[in-house]
DNA sequence: ACCCAAGTTGACGTTAACGTAATCCGATAC
DNA sequence: GTATCGGATTACGTTAACGTCAACTTGGGT
């Protein structure tokens, strides 16, 4: 017995910092699988593991359905090369859209920026167009 | 007479590359204010000029809703130094805004691209951890 | 016996910016 | 007359990821 072999939804809340909501729906949504004391969820160290994998992924952007998939793929036992390798494209794309999104951004702040160059400019094209 | 002085919610849809919704939308929203032919909507030069706005706020990230407020702001007459000078901090603010988000992208990005340079580590990272 | 804290389920609310019908109206084309 | 446009209005649907009650139950402490 390393840490506790099981956290109850509040130990569970505390140690990731999410609430309670958020962890009965991650398992209504079959991202987590808390086994039961009577009605009471208790957290496994799966779970455990599971949690840190979909916070690690949602900073990457991934969606928690992207996120299920990925876990679900590599949770029915023996992955096998094929399998691997879609992970690792999922991923790969992941990534260049995340590029895609960082450059538009920055074209987004280039604009704004060269409108704010002009300052009195950039000002005017928020007035009303000219006179009536 | 240039253009036309009025347009129709079709051709203004046209011109700008938008649903009929989207102007209804907008109307409803208090960001367009297209006089009344009996029922039809005709759209003003001074709506055009708005919209033109609008979108060029959207792609710089701004919500309708701040593009309304900036809008009502200086059509109000007489705009002032000391509006105009909000209107440029508002735009200032977003910026700095984009900037900040940009940088947690680029962040995720790297931090993704690590894992990803650890090739079999990223796939391994997304197993179930170890065994039961 | 009584109470409280912690936990549960269920269900509706939130936000943005429209999409998608369903139904209706008036004017033109034939 | 009638079919058909172009347009109008109304209102519910969509998406994600939870928040926020409300109403219970359960276990433990006193």
């Amino acid at each position: 017995m390393e840490d506790k072999e099981m956290l109850t939804i509040r130990e569970m809340c505390e140690a990731f910092d999410v609430t309670p909501r958020t962890l009965r729906f991650y398992e209504a949504k079959e991202l987590l699988f808390p086994l039961r004391e009577g009605q009471k969820r208790l957290f496994t160290r799966r779970d455990r593991g599971r949690l840190k994998l979909i916070l690690r992924g949602k900073r990457f952007g991934f969606s928690l359905e992207e996120m299920r998939q990925l876990l679900d793929l590599y949770d029915r036992g023996d992955a096998q090369e094929e399998q691997l390798k879609r992970t690792y494209e999922v991923a790969r794309d992941r990534l260049a859209q995340m590029e895609r999104q960082r450059d538009e951004l920055n074209e987004a702040i280039e604009e704004l920026r060269g409108q704010l160059q002009w300052g009195a400019d950039m000002i005017a094209s928020f007035r009303r167009p000219a006179a009536e």
